[in-house]
DNA sequence: ACAAAAGTGTTTTCCATACACCCATGT
DNA sequence: ACATGGGTGTATGGAAAACACTTTTGT
């Protein structure tokens, strides 16, 4: 009855230029050495489990919480799914601003971003793990404001804007989607502030409102055409 | 490492006269004796999550998998959740149609469909994971077919608005809500049939279709007013 | 002056609502 | 005939898509 160990691991996602990406680890140790995996480690005996996910974002990338957006996923225990025994890992979904904080002096020492689109064979369950991350995350943003999530303290409209052409993987208006998001309701709050020293007129700076949920929603494209 | 515990708890909704009811069972043995409870067992050494939840389930309810519907809600593993060891639960939610059958000659016995409404003090902290299961529920309505999930194998539309308008607690308009089903891709399929022996005209009936979300979804009414 | 990006206005189209109305059955 | 609930048609208001246009900066 007692013989499981508990596992948790992130599906961290960030934006860069290469695009979605999303902070793999190469394994070391068997097994599946040299595979990429997801960032993650067991649970400790008197840890929460949302205390053992704050726990590997900040040893992975040095994040504080409070930055981003971290969420339980799901779990996954197939039995066997690791070959050393039974593990249950509960998987976290963390969205983040790209960090320009490197990622070293940790136990993170071979992690890198890489692109989620064209990514396989992830060692264990990872593949799928990560593509129930990436889908959680395009849903998520047509209800809720996490976009922000993907930005920095202060940001535009058109960095969101561009946020969710990347998660989504598809062109939005800029005029529509401008008029949408500050129209909406908690979605944003202005600082008062402008960008300066870039191309065109400035614009102006926003940071994340207190909604919880986008009402109405930010629908994507039809997926079904 | 390896000194948990892994159990399964299930959310079972259905609805009956008394509106959105989950079973709950009433537990004899310490801890928490006498209080109510979601039903549900631990993991077994060789048994993958999904397949200990569908056994929970047929255990609880006699149901063989394919009526309703099972689907993930998340797992909790405070360290003191549970005053005899280290626990994590994975919880999942059952959508079900009314079942004549008795819930009995099981482990069950003390099984009860309770209105979720108006319930506190269950054992453990199986109040946050009703209540969360409960707002999964109202939120999948929106934009997935389930709601044909807490229906017989054949219904009529006045079933199905029914059962949105118990979830949600508000009425819908009769017209509005039968043109949206039927027009809604891959929702309802006809079956030929109608129902007899009724007051008034008799209904079509259909069975659930095979689309898997709805596009564009059925948005309950503005629940910020 | 021009390019570039931010932001606004306007038109059109679509969809949700509201509700009048007809249909098919039981009593 | 009438009540009861199933199902269709239609007017209207509001939001989304499409796009012309103005604003404000850097070069």
């Amino acid at each position: 009855m007692d013989g499981f160990a508990v596992a948790v691991d992130l599906v961290m996602l960030t934006i860069r230029d290469e695009g979605l990406c999303a902070l793999l680890v190469r394994r070391g140790l068997p097994p599946y050495p040299g595979r990429w995996a997801l960032p993650g480690g067991f649970v400790r005996p008197d840890e929460d489990l949302d205390a053992a996910a704050v726990r590997e974002l900040r040893e992975e990338t040095g994040m504080d919480a409070g930055t981003g957006h971290l969420e339980q996923l799901g779990s996954y225990g197939h039995p066997r799914r690791d070959p050393r025994g039974r593990v249950v890992t509960v998987a976290y979904l963390a969205l983040l601003p790209d960090l320009p904080a490197p990622v070293a002096g940790t136990d993170a020492a071979h992690a890198a971003w890489r692109p989620v689109d064209g990514h396989r064979r992830l060692a264990f369950d990872h593949d799928r793990i990560l593509a129930e991350g990436v889908e959680r995350a395009r849903a998520k943003l047509e209800y809720t404001p996490l976009a922000t999530a993907f930005c920095g303290p202060e940001f535009t409209v058109a960095e969101l804007r561009a946020v969710y052409e990347t998660v989504w993987g598809a062109p939005l208006d800029p005029r529509n989607f401008h008029r949408k998001a500050t129209s909406t309701d908690g979605f944003l709050a202005a600082t008062g502030g402008t960008t300066e020293g870039e191309r065109g007129r400035p614009a102006r700076l926003y940071r994340r409102g207190d909604a919880t949920v986008l009402y109405p929603p930010l629908l994507r494209p039809d997926p079904a055409g």
